[in-house]
DNA sequence: GTCTATAAACAGATAGAC
DNA sequence: GTCTATCTGTTTATAGAC
């Protein structure tokens, strides 16, 4: 078994803190070293000394937030021999435990906005996102939504269903903005969260029963 | 009726459409007035003369871009008086034509990657896109929707359920790098992008579906 | 490992010739 | 309307004291 990671402290830790809030607040570009500092209360120099410049700090950041990703329970192992009935206990959870994720989670403060921007800018980061936490959690939820349903899991099919799935949760947090105006909303918190997770456990349950009538 | 503005030409057309790349492709931060300049084949002073400065021509960008959305041809103004089966009809064109739209219009190329960075950056186009196109666009579908289902159309229920549905489709314009990357896709085309339409179009029929039986 | 001073490049805005 | 030269401020990276 391979070592993991251990977790950056002191100044490390700070800066890079510092680069989730402000990569994730302004875009990269925009973030300049010496807010950086300011915001991590150490000095310019320390970001090429620890991370050799600013792109670095970025690549850590993108690290970083992996490795924590990696410390949250993973969603179930093994889907093997589930009943249809339990699959879908299982997907409705996991799926509503992913908006809670989305809107509550204790991440989804300022990591959540890094991540979304290392996605809309093709950062590094989105490297490191999809090889250790989405494709591995995408290829269990592909198998669980086969057991719910009977169909073959890994095919085209299923996998957009399941990426349709998801993007339906990821939509409402990137549209935020647009949703907010339309619902009136002042801001998503945990009631408008529950209202969205509704929702959308509705269309799961709506698409789940479509394709076992079929 | 008030007059359109009219659209524009030669040198403040050409910055225009270099800023839907640049700003599109780099953020608006990353993109300098000189790489614009050099875009547009213009000077660095004709940004100033025409727009007051880079901030300017990015607001410049968010109006033509909701001006030119304006001429699409739009959504079926009227849905009063329709039947369920008409309107789900008008429903999976709208949001068909919609996949099509994000993935192969004309405007994809350049103009969308612009708005989904103002989106994230939460700049000035994103007050310009919802009061000129998306809140006007989303109150018809909702009454599309209401048609469809028998519900009352502006409940947050309604709300909710219609944009889950474009939620869907954004996601795999916004996630794609991920969805490449699962599906083993080089790039999204015409072709997967019908197997993506093909998706969303079952997941709308069977969301109705489990209204019309509830 | 921390911090400061400085260098070299680059930014956006502007004044003024044409 | 177009283009150039320049001003002023800021950027990242670095060298070197502590």
């Amino acid at each position: 078994m391979t070592a993991l990671p251990p977790p950056p402290e002191g100044t490390r830790l700070a800066l890079i803190e510092a680069g989730f809030l402000l990569f994730g607040q302004q875009s990269f570009a925009a973030t300049s070293t010496r807010q950086l500092a300011a915001h991590a209360n150490a000095n310019i120099g320390s970001i090429a000394y620890h991370f050799g410049g600013k792109e670095g700090l970025r690549q850590a950041c993108a690290e970083e937030f992996a490795r924590r990703l990696g410390t949250v329970p993973a969603v179930a192992a093994s889907s093997a021999h589930l009943s249809k009935a339990e699959a879908r206990v299982q997907l409705r959870a996991i799926f509503s435990g992913f908006v809670s994720f989305l809107f509550g989670g204790p991440m989804a403060e300022t990591m959540l906005p890094f991540m979304l921007r290392e996605l809309t800018e093709d950062g590094p980061g989105v490297d490191i996102l999809y090889s250790r936490i989405v494709g591995p959690t995408h290829v269990r939820l592909c198998a669980l939504w086969a057991a719910a349903t009977g169909q073959a899991a890994e095919t085209d099919q299923v996998r957009l269903r399941v990426f349709s799935l998801i993007g339906q949760a990821f939509y409402f947090r990137v549209g935020a903005p647009i949703v907010m105006r339309r619902m009136a909303w002042s801001a998503i918190g945990s009631s408008e969260a529950a209202l969205i997770a509704q929702t959308l456990l509705g269309n799961l349950d709506a698409m789940l029963d479509a394709l076992e009538r079929s």
